[in-house]
DNA sequence: AGAATGATGTAATTTAACTACATTAGAATG
DNA sequence: CATTCTAATGTAGTTAAATTACATCATTCT
């Protein structure tokens, strides 16, 4: 846990002169990483022991070691001490909340994605005649931007949004396709269904969506992130973020498969936008 | 800059020996935090005063400092070097790669957004008869997403990702409507168009792009965001993970003006959706 | 080849952190 | 209310870590 909330979660455990300590720290944690020791102490008025034995009761092995706990601490830009949105937060504290949230949520998929389902996905991706893309709700709209960056691939690329499309779609699928459908819960039933439609119709089935969900059984190949639920009702969802980034990885693969002359391609497309815009003024 | 890219980068800058601590970090910058300055001259192969000279050539105090600085730089848990996707990256390589550089770019979004726009934007909303969203390439995800979103607070939203659409909606449009604009580098001509048309028409008009954008000109209020560009052919846009993320935010504003009772609203939102899921299995 | 500059190491010094012990404050018991 | 015990805090001494000053070595340029 993060030693700031730690020291918060405490203060009622500590003693009257650690007391003293944790709140000269919470008052001032960026200062506080900066002092020495004597100079921490001299602050919170008490004995240099006390802000060792401070430091100790929350498991660390002494100053120096808690300083560089308080850091990392710090790091993630969190001077915030909760990152869940209160009723009378003002705009820079909800807006910090929700970005630092956002920043977790993805670091959460990241450490949980599994690089080998990438790899086969990728395999997958990069063999198919023609790649659908499907989400509903909220996932929508990663299906769109899915869409967005494989079109520029120069592969056959569809996204549906609607339930009807996507039997219809599923139909009319042969072998060589490949279907990828984003949910976060993996518990849509007409999602599930869809996946079980196209798999009768020969078409490979890839789910974006969270571990041991009954929509990563009924998939050919699953590629699980956990990303924190959205339990709080003033917290919007993170897990359209990560399906994102996770779109974003995939097609950096494909584009890594596909050798050097496919990327001059890409370069190509992304060229072909100028036009389009107004010229950035150049620094003198 | 974090710190470990710093040294990466100025590699070439380094002395021998200087290179020799730097390269024993780079292996194991968790290991060199806890280490103490003895060790670490041990483990390069340098002196004590080597060591120190090295991290004083980092801009730091010195090394206690300097561990400091290279704690906060692994709290975003970056074990790597370059967020850069090379070539022959591995599939858990380039996947930690992007999910690290979409955080940085949050963070940086984070940073530069000004909460005073924020609070316009949700006072411009909450008062709104109307909300258009408009979003072209990688933004029009933006705009759905901003759909999905806005649609449960029971306020009449559309959404366009084309600009026939989004012209005639233009043309329509009368006092009390708000068309929220997203575009990255806020100077797509059409979109710019879209702004003054949209205007012209008595709309107030939101600009969700960067700072000093002809977009952010046009528009009656910029929201505006600093987000490192994709420059790396196999970056993916974080502009756009930025632009939901600002959504997030105006969405949270929003219900949080709206007060208590239309709270409760949403909490029956959400609940309407159970039904169309499988269960969950409780945990015993 | 030799001087001069920059890099590196050695040893001494300073500073910070920690330990052991003494003192004090507060709670509990007669 | 006094007394004793325990927990909390501080003082002084010790140890360890980091830094400085200086000496030596390597490298480059004339």
């Amino acid at each position: 846990m993060n030693t700031l909330e730690k020291i918060q979660k405490n203060l009622a455990n500590f003693s009257k002169s650690e007391r003293k300590v944790a709140e000269v720290i919470l008052a001032n944690p960026q200062t506080a990483i900066q002092s020495s020791i004597a100079t921490l102490a001299k602050m919170a008025d008490v004995s240099e022991p006390t802000v060792n034995r401070f430091c100790r009761r929350l498991d660390t092995k002494g100053f120096p070691d808690f300083k560089l706990h308080l850091a990392q601490s710090l790091a993630n830009g969190t001077p915030y001490v909760s990152r869940h949105v209160e009723v009378n937060d003002s705009a820079d504290a909800y807006s910090n909340k929700i970005f630092e949230s956002s920043m977790a949520a993805l670091d959460s998929a990241r450490q949980s994605i599994d690089p080998q389902q990438i790899n086969r996905a990728v395999d997958m991706l990069t063999q198919a005649d023609q790649i659908s893309f499907f989400g509903l709700g909220a996932s929508a709209a990663v299906a769109h931007d899915a869409l967005n960056k494989f079109f520029r691939f120069n592969v056959p690329v569809v996204c549906f949004d609607d339930v009807l499309m996507m039997r219809m779609s599923c139909i009319n699928a042969r072998e060589g396709a490949v279907v990828v459908l984003f949910s976060h819960t993996g518990r849509t039933k007409t999602l599930v269904d869809i996946a079980r439609l196209a798999k009768e119709n020969h078409a490979q089935v890839i789910a974006v969506t969270s571990k041991d969900s009954p929509l990563s059984k009924e998939a050919t190949l699953a590629v699980t992130m956990d990303v924190p639920e959205d339990t709080d009702l003033y917290m919007p969802m993170a897990s359209r973020l990560a399906q994102m980034v996770a779109v974003d990885v995939l097609a950096t693969g494909f584009t890594l498969r596909r050798g050097p002359r496919f990327r001059e391609n890409l370069k190509r497309v992304k060229e072909a936008l100028k036009e389009s815009r107004f010229e950035k003024p150049q620094p003198l």
